[in-house]
DNA sequence: CATGAATGAGCCTTCATTCAT
DNA sequence: AATGAATGAAGGCTCATTCAT
């Protein structure tokens, strides 16, 4: 849902305001959620403002008030929505079956695409969540989802033997690791994408085994 | 360094500036970057001002650009710092010797230390490496320094076979837990910290040894 | 046009802000370029700066950029009007008639009229000519709008003898002791300002006929 | 004396500070001022501040205000002396000999020289004297001095039919016509320079002979 | 005589937010 | 529901000037 609304939210921003004025609240709203998404991504949370993201959306200032208390809360409200189908691809992969091998390197690859994708927008919202405190909970309340999300999974596959904390260490190096190939860091090091990859793709199966 | 002069030089900000009036342009330079580091960690770079950094430590806004082309320029010059000093520590926590066992835990201790207490500096490098090209390109200069010191630290101790795509998962994994931990993730995850803390140390004693 | 608006936009905003709030943007920006040209003319390109230019017009500062890229771009606003204001008057003064004499005796007193009255506005013109590149190239377009005009004027009177130089140099003589005579230079050399007036008409007429 | 010495002055000050310190106060005086005439000629007035002019000449900026009360005096000291450089410049040549026609063309030649290579301090001057009355009185007695040396020139020469406004007003064209070859604006006309400068040194022998 | 570190008022500009329509 | 003109506090940065050495 992001992947799509978003995108063309942000095209027709470029050129003028095309968008169908009048909709549904909801459809305002989602319109609003996926265009600050790109936008963000694009350009952080510190390099765009409310106006821009509005009109982006093919809406004028005062529209974006009507559906954001602040500037803030719509980061929050597309941040959730990355978790949200950042997961729920996860799932699909999951399900899809395969060995316990390709599903591993399945998800390595979904998520390292994933924060390829969306790193403007991830560092947005850290870039917050490190000075704001609330934002810093509504964080870490996205996280809880995560680990909850991944838990399921794991118990659906049989697996629970492994603490919680071996989880989120995981969970962590994902990630990092995973900002770090989006940032170009692997290619600033010189280190090699593909062995950095299969340690990664070692880690999980390892987790999920 | 960063740590005790930075400090002193904000304490005394707070309450009235102490005219530190004529002194060279180093010892102007090094408070000020000492300031900087404190005030960015504290409140975010998109949090403060270089007026107020350089009330902070002692001096009017002009004298500011004095000496650092603009605000980007000191947080860089603060995070380099920090870096430094850093891997100053560990490479005298390592030299002090002790078994492999005790160096490890010391080590992860101190980096995770470090990471409590430099949260807000790291934030704010990463917040504007986000979308600050040139920034970018620093902050993985600094990532070079720093593999390259955990290198040279492992040839000392006669360990090379490990690739270096593995010290950079490492430290990736090292510098992200240090900051959930500094973040209050793992609390508010209702994770263990001794448990997380005890498997990064098998992690850092797996790859020393 | 710019005598009138520009005169009353800047008189009330002396007292307080009757707050224009809400017009059409062409009318704001309109206020803002007609009070921009009194207070340079009063106080010049240097003395004064865009906040205060706001004010005056009755708006607040973020309103001016709104509507202006910058400071300078609201300048070459304010003189491109003066321009046309200025040639509006002497074609207005040639087409009521009268013979060469008088329309030649009347053209000088008008121009000289809107020297002294402008002559703050255009030497901020010139002042950031000298230095600033595409405000000079501005600055030779609206000559070039003038030569035209002036051109113009003397086919419709059927006299094209002339060549495009010498309209050239008596712009400059006229303009020049047009400023000369704002300046309060005359007096200062305890020159006769009716005699070094009747030199000026007597261009004119040689030129016109 | 501006020529020489001026040029030097900053051609050294784009490298480094090689100039002796210590040197008798009217020396360091005469390197400041011909340093000013040099940078303001080419930045202008608001385009460079009196730290740059200081460390151009090869001094600290404290020395520049052991020397002139501020900003503003250097400029009218270089104004003064570009005045007296260009009069003995004139001086020079009618004192030359040669017949009328040839007389005249020198001058207008030498002229219009002066102008150009001294447009930008005097567009500095004309930049500040428009606001500040006591720069303008500084001007217009500037102006007074030229309007004597021409008078005694002529006087000198057996011709004193002339009224003085006359006088002024060709001082006022050549310098006017002058400054527009100087600033462009007659290659952004499209006017003939050859025909131009025809024109003036017309002016120049009607006035002289 | 000369230095140069330091000053601080103030300018230019941005942007999150409001409110009358 | 949506608009968009207007707001104004605040931030980044400059520069004429001072003064202790």
């Amino acid at each position: 849902m992001l992947a799509t609304v978003r995108m063309r939210g942000v095209r027709h921003g470029a050129s003028g305001p095309p968008r169908p004025r009048r909709g549904t609240p909801a459809a305002t709203r989602a319109r609003l959620v996926a265009t600050a998404a790109a936008v963000f991504n694009r350009s952080g949370y510190h390099g765009t403002d409310s106006n821009r993201i509005a009109r982006a959306a093919g809406y004028a200032p005062g529209t974006f008030y009507k559906h954001f208390r602040d500037k803030r809360a719509i980061l929050l409200a597309a941040y959730a929505e990355w978790v949200t189908t950042e997961w729920r691809a996860i799932e699909v992969e999951l399900r899809s079956g395969g060995g316990r091998e390709g599903v591993a390197a399945r998800i390595v690859t979904l998520v390292l695409r994933l924060h390829r994708r969306w790193r403007g927008l991830r560092a947005s919202m850290l870039s917050l969540a490190a000075t704001d405190r609330s934002v810093r909970r509504f964080y870490h309340a996205q996280r809880r989802r995560q680990l909850r999300m991944l838990h399921d999974l794991r118990r659906r596959a049989g697996r629970t033997s492994r603490a919680r904390e071996d989880d989120a260490v995981l969970l962590f190096t994902l990630e990092r690791v995973g900002d770090a190939i989006a940032n170009g860091e692997l290619r600033a090091l010189r280190l090699h994408r593909g062995r950095t990859v299969d340690l990664l793709r070692q880690l999980v199966r390892r987790q999920l085994g």
